[in-house]
DNA sequence: GATCTTTAATCGCGTCTAACGATTTATTTC
DNA sequence: GAAATAAATCGTTAGACGCGATTAAAGATC
């Protein structure tokens, strides 16, 4: 038995769904699959009932609730009252593309306020062009972005996934008939692409 | 952070030894540090002054000792709760009718058995006029029944499910030819009802 | 009622970790 | 100064862990 198999268990219990859970905790389905089994194995009971494809605690799982989440809270008192440095504190400055927030970053920020309840996030939109510069500048400590060519020199980059782009029209606009659309199609038309990405 | 290293931090502060701790843990003393440099660099602190080569707690180390004490215990507690050895067992009697028996029960058996596997389930059917005494000398444990009146003075009493009474027939039955069936038809039909319920 | 979606389980694979044994370094003891 | 003891470090290996792909089954949708 491990903390993260308790915290994962805590989780799947939270939104009662494994893949929501492995959502959450930034890893893939299967893996929750195999914490869950491995904490059923140890403890030599079922802790899920798997009713169709909804999930539901047994009595056995609602006892072992109470316990974990005492030792996830233990952990984070651990962690708030020991780590980085008797608390992280101040404020980071993040740029993040509309799109990017609107998406992705409200999980993301729920997530780093209860590791670090005493850090300030600052997010901000604003324009490429100045990206550079704002963090060379320290105006901003960290910066998410939607884009092609990844090359700066001061910067720390890190690939974090891929997106793939999707050509949307209107339903009377001519290529909509189309089956498939070519490059080519797209010399004449106008296109709206997002402007900061 | 994780309990393994905890409990491995709790011996080497019990025995202020590396070597013996590995010992009493059946693993190698380089494990042990490996172990303890891990917990130090994940809270970026020192848990023990390496003095000479005699081991002594920080002040730091002092405090992560409680925590790790307490959830050390937890997990013995867990354990202990839910291992087969007291874990919930021997047998549970149960009367119940067979019309409840056939509908209900399946369901209930088999999630009681997942979450106590240990526990022998009997099952009986049983007159209701033998009910109350069988309750009170203990040969039962617990009964379900279909019933109107619910006063047992020495008993327990929780109303689980209330249920619709429904008449049914042959389908050449006179009655069965009527769009609707009044009390008063009653009167002269013979009536087949349940008997112990 | 047939098809599409959704969801958890399973499998195979790659990687990362953690334990090990051997060795090194440092301190105490004689 | 030599021997003994104890922790740190290093290189290796087995196992654990996570991932993606696939499967199976239950709902949803048409």
């Amino acid at each position: 038995m491990e903390i993260r198999q308790l915290k994962t268990f805590v989780t799947v219990a939270d939104v009662l769904s494994f893949t929501k859970a492995s959502n959450r905790l930034n890893m893939a389905q299967s893996s929750v699959s195999a914490q869950i089994k491995a904490l059923e194995e140890e403890l030599d009971l079922k802790l899920f009932d798997r009713i169709g494809r909804r999930v539901v605690l047994t009595e056995a799982g609602r006892r072992l609730y109470a316990y974990a989440r005492r030792m996830d809270e233990m952990t984070r008192e651990i962690k708030s009252e020991f780590s980085t440095a008797q608390y992280a504190q101040g404020a980071l400055t993040v740029r993040v593309p509309e799109t990017i927030a609107s998406v992705y970053m409200p999980s993301v920020v729920e997530r780093f306020h209860t590791d670090h309840p005493k850090v300030k996030l600052e997010l901000i939109n604003c324009s490429d062009e100045q990206l550079r510069e704002e963090l060379n500048t320290g105006r901003i400590d960290l910066a998410f972005l939607l884009t092609d060519s990844i090359h700066f020199k001061e910067v720390n980059v890190v690939p974090l996934k891929t997106e793939k782009m999707v050509l949307v029209s209107g339903p009377s606009h001519p290529l909509a008939q189309q089956p498939q659309v070519e490059w080519d199609n797209l010399t004449e038309q106008t296109l709206l692409l997002p402007k900061t990405d």
